[in-house]
DNA sequence: TCATTCGTAACAGCACGAGTTACAAACAAA
DNA sequence: TTTGTTTGTAACTCGTGCTGTTACGAATGA
């Protein structure tokens, strides 16, 4: 399996910014519950594709460069997974053996497939869409519907197992909405 | 990526059985060009997943437990390549924030529906066709269809940049055919 | 000018895969 | 029964890549 979760926090840091507009890489990584700078680095990935802007100095952060629902996780995947699926090569099998001096061409067009085939599923689902899927499972995107604005919910709700609970019948925890 | 090279050596094992019969781990860790204990560790997990035998003692070695064609990459690729593709968890992210305690839940689904699309793509491909390309890719394929078996090609022809010429038109290196 | 925020280099710690050595167990053949 | 061959597996080292952390310069708004 892949061991970096540079993926899945990407996509994270995505739907933090479609949902919150501008926001501090310190707030993100309160969010991921990692160091700052694990997050500038991912947020730099990002940048070079293409996906986010950051801003230096005071009310600086990182923004979408364009509406959630234009990008994709194919496009997330791209940006932060560089590599082929598959190992592509191994250390120089033996030219005299038929297998051994064939099998990497012959295994190219495979991972070749492959490498599609998860691109093409990873197109189908966007950022925005992602979002809003959260929203919907906390139940803000109901209180939203309502009328209710981002700030105001985060005034009179709570979360409690990621769920969105009006702060009068809340019994622990704290939640500043970020 | 995946950092291991353990799917495309275990589908070059399998390719070798195929064309092979019976071999052992020292002839394909020459084939592979690596140490015969690092084959027999992918032997073992081929061997968990029920795709070869193997023998102990003089004439020992490992075989294919069903036809090359019954065997599908995506056999070979849950043989070998136990996780998933993407990182799932990731440490712990912030309960209070919406984004952060929907996640992980969230990104669950999109991870199943590529793991799937790679499985499907792989149970396309059989053993018996990643060794029947390669034998094509030789020539020995067109030799062994004029009649010749596979003994009198290993006399008669070398291999020479993945192709197998006639030794007497031979110009350079050997080839013992394994 | 000063506080804030980002970008990035540098380093330590950790996990994992690959390669290697070593040795016990299985087994065919003499 | 003995001997040599082959596998199975433990144990270790080495290299690599990712994460987390500290540190510091550059950009920028007040």
């Amino acid at each position: 399996m892949n061991t970096s979760s540079r993926f899945i926090v990407a996509v994270h840091l995505l739907a933090v910014l479609a949902v919150r507009g501008k926001v501090k890489s310190g707030d993100m990584a309160w969010s991921v519950n990692t160091n700052p700078v694990v997050i500038r680095r991912i947020l730099g990935e990002l940048r070079e594709a293409g996906l986010v802007h950051s801003q230096t100095g005071p009310h600086g952060g990182s923004t979408l460069t364009r509406p959630a629902d234009q990008i994709t996780l194919a496009d997330v995947y791209d940006a932060v997974e560089s590599g082929q699926l598959f190992h592509p090569l191994y250390s120089d099998p033996a030219a005299g053996c038929p297998i051994g001096s064939n099998i990497e061409d012959c295994m190219a067009t495979v991972f070749q497939e492959t490498q599609t085939a998860v691109r093409n599923t990873l197109s189908t689902k966007t950022i925005a869409q992602i979002a809003d899927d959260i929203l919907a499972r906390t139940g803000i995107k109901k209180l939203l519907n309502t009328g209710l604005t981002m700030d105001e919910i985060q005034e009179q709700y709570m979360l409690q197992d990621g769920k969105a609970i009006p702060r009068t019948t809340a019994t622990t925890a704290t939640a500043d909405g970020r």
